[in-house]
DNA sequence: AGGCTACTATCGCAAGTCTT
DNA sequence: AAGACTTGCGATAGTAGCCT
């Protein structure tokens, strides 16, 4: 068995509720074995992913059971089933759930636990399908140890309860380390310069790298301002503006940003693989894009990339030529940083910092409730 | 009948992570 | 370091029931 941080934790319930059956009972239980493999990310950082789905899963239909006491009762078997409407409803509405989908009710709990475990004659979640009703397996939550039964129900909610409370602090740490940078003043600059540096190395998550470029990108724009107008006497100045498009997952082959009013697309992506974006260009025109790569290589290193990949899959120097005229512009991590610099010299930290908090809390799905 | 709506099922992408 | 697997999530198809 996997040992990591949050193992303790989960032997430490099992020892309060049942004493000292509770090494037997971890070693026994499928289920409890299968959260303890789920749980791993409690020692990772924020942007680590978390299992939410299977975890709540089982927590949504044993939460079911809990409630009509079907624990302390034995008739588990003539119960007619939770219903499918509320148990999705229910997982949305737990920490961090808020965009899950039925997934992981239907389907993809069960496949797991069935890779998992390909000796166990049980699988978790049982349904009809024609009434859409489900039900928990009994058989995993029922052990015998000694002559008695043991029902875990009750523990196994427990434990999800105390991972969702872990995950919950992982995530205030990263927003606190944001507000408090607000709270530092000029004097202290090495500090935010740190903590944005951080951001910007190639191994953070995509997601936290996306905002931290888009904050730093919006002010660096913000402070330019374009002349223009229908008519010569109509010309007016104006910032340039920034807007994030949607979020960052699955926003398969989106624009990521969009700059008003020049019409400027920003696309920020981990490869240089540009080929996805240019499809088809030998047949249509394309709009040219700005490529925010998480990338330390140098822009020209970045662009010779870009162009090799476009003679292979093209071959004719006409489109190849076409291929290069759209990508506008390449911004790469050392051209953050300097931008970055330029925003700090204009004092415009705290609009970045305040930013990176806010579309935190939106890519993420943190609803802080206390504070 | 045709269309609307609420549910459910299935796919596919991108990025994270593990394995070899 | 490449490839396989995992995870989160949007997109979209299918369907049943109801309304006009």
């Amino acid at each position: 068995m996997i040992e990591h941080t949050f193992t303790p934790v989960i032997r430490r319930i099992l020892q309060k509720a049942f004493g000292k059956s509770a090494k037997t009972i971890f070693d026994r239980s499928f289920l409890l074995q299968y959260l303890n493999i789920k749980t791993k990310a409690a020692e990772r950082g924020a942007k680590s992913r978390a299992s939410y789905a299977n975890l709540y899963a089982l927590y949504v239909v044993i939460e079911d059971y809990v409630n009509n006491k079907y624990h302390q009762r034995n008739d588990y078997k003539d119960y007619e089933g939770a219903r499918f409407i509320q148990l999705f409803r229910r997982q949305r509405q737990l920490p961090f759930g808020s965009k899950l989908q039925n997934h992981a009710l239907n389907h993809r709990l069960n496949e797991e636990f069935k890779k998992f475990f390909p000796n166990c004659e049980f699988i978790p979640i049982l349904r009809n399908v024609k009434t859409s009703r489900y039900w928990i397996n009994e058989n995993l939550l029922i052990l015998e140890i000694s002559g008695r039964k043991l029902n875990i129900a009750q523990a196994i909610l427990l434990i999800i309860d105390s991972y969702i409370e872990v995950r919950r602090d992982i995530f205030k740490h990263f927003i606190r380390d944001c507000q408090q940078l607000r709270m530092i003043q000029r004097e202290d600059s090495k500090a935010v310069d740190i903590f944005i540096r951080n951001l910007l190395r190639p191994n953070v998550d995509a997601r936290i790298f996306e905002i931290v470029s888009y904050a730093i990108l919006k002010e660096f724009y913000g402070g330019q301002s374009i002349f223009w107008g229908w008519t010569l006497d109509d010309v007016k100045a104006d910032c340039l503006v920034l807007y994030k498009t949607g979020r960052t997952n699955a926003n398969d082959g989106g624009i990521d940003f969009v700059m008003r009013p020049l019409g400027r697309f920003f696309q920020v992506t981990e490869t240089v693989d540009a080929g996805k974006y240019f499809l088809d260009i030998d047949k249509i025109q394309k709009f040219p894009l700005t490529f925010v790569v998480k990338s330390e290589d140098s822009v020209e290193e970045i662009l010779k990339h870009i162009r090799i990949q476009a003679e292979r899959s093209y071959k004719i120097s006409r489109i190849i030529e076409t291929y290069m005229n759209c990508i506008e512009e390449v911004i790469n991590i050392p051209l953050l940083l300097e931008r970055f610099a330029e925003v700090k010299t204009k004092n415009k930290l705290q609009n970045v910092i305040d930013n990176i908090v806010v579309q935190s809390k939106v890519e993420f799905n943190y609803e802080d409730t206390e504070e």
